[in-house]
DNA sequence: TCTTAAACGAGACGGTACGTCCGGTCTTATT
DNA sequence: AATAAGACCGGACGTACCGTCTCGTTTAAGA
């Protein structure tokens, strides 16, 4: 009969050591090369440690992300939509592009064949910025600049598509020109027929 | 000094078991339960003649699926663009929902962290499949059902983009009246300004 | 920064089914056919703690040897030197020939060309046997039945040596009778001059 | 149904290429090192022809001793046997030497668990010695400087066997001085009763 | 002189074992 | 009770050689 672990019995300091150990060897050798036996050795924690409060390394990774506060300037509200659309997309495109993207494409891609870590790094890490992404579109739409009976799920699928479509295949990030002309074209889609 | 094999030696009939029991493996237990000793011990080949010939198991399922011909009905013509589009994204969305996406989502996680696999998956199986689409998209074009001076690329992101973001985050793929509402604005919002 | 293994942890049960299944092993398919491998499998151990404790297949099997108490009846002194040098000698041959020679000889094999193996099976299993020879040579001088300054070294050589001589060129162990004349001759020859 | 090569086809500057590879790479890694692959490539010679004359690597390198001519000045005759038997042992050591004997080291270690190659070893390398030795004795025995009935198998015995017995066991090789010492009382004992 | 069958180099192949790495579990001693 | 340390079993890794097996290409015999 296994117990779950007391969390109020939790080490915060090997917490902490663990998930800055995480974070550190995932820039240095890359996602691929993190071993839960290297966080280990050099958070300076037994590997039990780990694994008693984290089911994998992805899990881990995903809470050394969710750990760092304001990864993304949270669609800022400027009053004009297309220029905070840009901010936004920018923040989010340089933390998909070397060298800041080990962690994240590889949680990225540990969750596409591990169903558990998939549904908390959408429900940790995405839901929330989708719930703030439609906000900000709930207001141009108040403010006129949008439709109001705009689909903001198919605004969510134009605006963000692209980014995550030229990530799977490596199709190369959009520069700022081109990312401005493509939420031009998205912000043209959403409009209702 | 290390020469590479030479291609006129090859044994096909070994590359063809080994592709098959890849394929096999995968799907029955997944792209994360794959080995390369599992695939060679199906196969009835040694380790050393997978090792000769690809440069990790990504590769040999990369050449898998590369020659499962007519993977997908590529860009049918029948005149109707938004019709033929959605057959076309109704059968990428087949492919990338379980339990058939086992070894395509298996290899693009695996690209997301191996440089030479990702560049090998994009052109081998992805530019193909985006110079088919311009093909149609300029069919389109010159019927009158695009504007002629419609920017493609902006379009490729925009169709299929969704897609793959629903993939990485597990948005769920979508239903047929789904797509075809998602399919109508992305062609909206092609049009030029 | 390796640090050798600590002692104190080691599992007793897992190193006595090493050395047995070791043994065991080495008598069924001969020395040439034993591989750590089947070792671990066998002993129902895995490989790693094979090499944590060992540096070669030599190791475990000189540790193995080493480990069975009295494999040799140790120079019994009866009081007639030319029979226990007899009886003693016999052992010794037993030993080196099949059925049971496989690992002796084996371990001999391996330390031909393994320094650090040879140091060890010759301090470890050797000296002991050389020092217990010489002890019974020297009862045997104060009995008067050897001279008082004969060279024992020079003693071992000639009683020791013929069997080895015979060993690594397969030219057959003396049998009872010629080992008695051979034993003769040895001491003859120890007399000093 | 396999013929045995025909001899009278065998490329000769193939035969001495590999064994001229073999006893360069045995000097240079050691015996244990030594593998047909590399003697192969070291040879440009393919692994094929090795395998059609040779069962083995042990077999390669005991027909590349034996080529050797005059590994030893056998057994001359000044007319002083103690003497001569003095530069014959000392000829004898120098051979199970370092740096000088990997490649019969090697040999006798695999002739160990071997025994085609222990009897190909006995038969080609050392019988003929030891008969070259038993011819030296009986000169000896008709000049009057061995007892004409003296065992010459006990000689052998008592002369070569000091050296096999330090070789097995890394004893160390007798300098001059002992060996003068060795011989000595080895001829003593040689003498029947 | 011209076959023609062998020996040959090259090296791919199915295997077996190597020695290493890491996953995940478990034990021991410490805090 | 949670921890650091680390031994343990298991299993896959990628490599090294084994001995066998085609492939063409010499090459030397005997017709």
């Amino acid at each position: 009969m296994s117990t779950p672990p007391n969390p109020l019995r939790r080490n915060e300091s090997s917490r902490r050591a663990i998930l800055e150990a995480a974070l550190q060897l995932c820039a240095e050798d890359g996602y691929g090369r993190l071993t839960i036996e290297a966080i280990a050795a050099h958070a300076g924690v037994s590997k039990k440690t780990i694994y008693r409060w984290w089911p994998s390394k992805g899990a881990v990774i995903l809470e050394a992300i969710d750990d760092m506060a304001n990864l993304l300037a949270d669609h800022v509200d400027t009053g004009n939509l297309a220029a905070d659309l840009h901010t936004q997309l920018s923040a989010v495109i340089e933390l998909l592009t070397p060298p800041n993207n080990s962690a994240i494409t590889g949680l990225i891609a540990e969750a596409l064949h591990d169903k558990d870590l998939a549904n908390d790094l959408r429900e940790r890490l995405i839901r929330p910025r989708i719930t703030a992404f439609k906000e900000r579109m709930r207001i141009a739409q108040a403010s006129g600049q949008l439709a109001p009976d705009a689909d903001l799920d198919v605004a969510l699928d134009l605006i963000y598509g692209p980014i995550y479509h030229r990530l799977v295949f490596h199709l190369g990030m959009p520069d700022a020109e081109q990312l401005r002309t493509l939420i031009a074209h998205a912000l043209r889609g959403i409009q209702p027929a």
